[in-house]
DNA sequence: CATTTGACAAACA
DNA sequence: GTGTTTGCCAAAT
């Protein structure tokens, strides 16, 4: 397979790597990915998902544990982590140390 | 090809 | 602990 594949199509392969009830962060995706600082790269190919996608979106939280969206969507983010068994607080916080998801 | 945009992160105050 | 500034870089315009 090549390996000229595009920054997009890598960060979806991982993505879809994230076993259910864990979470990972953008930064650490971007590394995996094999750009180590396109952590906000990570978060614009998540944005532009086709409607329709399966891809675990949701499992993808910031570094401070927390979920970087608002309005709707996080509430969105949050019902799909609990439904995994992911205790989230109001606020949007999870026990990073507890949920992360290590390869 | 040039410029703008940001689901981030680290450094700083 | 919070709020601001700076660096980063792929994708969109």
């Amino acid at each position: 397979m090549s390996d000229q594949n595009n920054f997009s199509e890598r960060v979806w392969q991982i993505i879809a790597a994230i076993p259910a009830g864990k979470v990972t962060t953008y930064g650490d995706v971007a590394q995996l990915a094999g750009s180590p600082r396109a952590a906000r790269q990570v978060g614009g190919v998540l944005r532009r998902l086709p409607e329709g996608s399966k891809l675990p979106w949701f499992r993808v939280i910031n570094r401070h544990g927390r979920i970087s969206l608002q309005g709707d969507d996080l509430f969105r983010q949050r019902d799909a982590l609990e439904a995994e068994g992911i205790e989230v607080s109001d606020a949007g916080e999870i026990e990073l140390e507890k949920y992360r998801w290590q390869i």
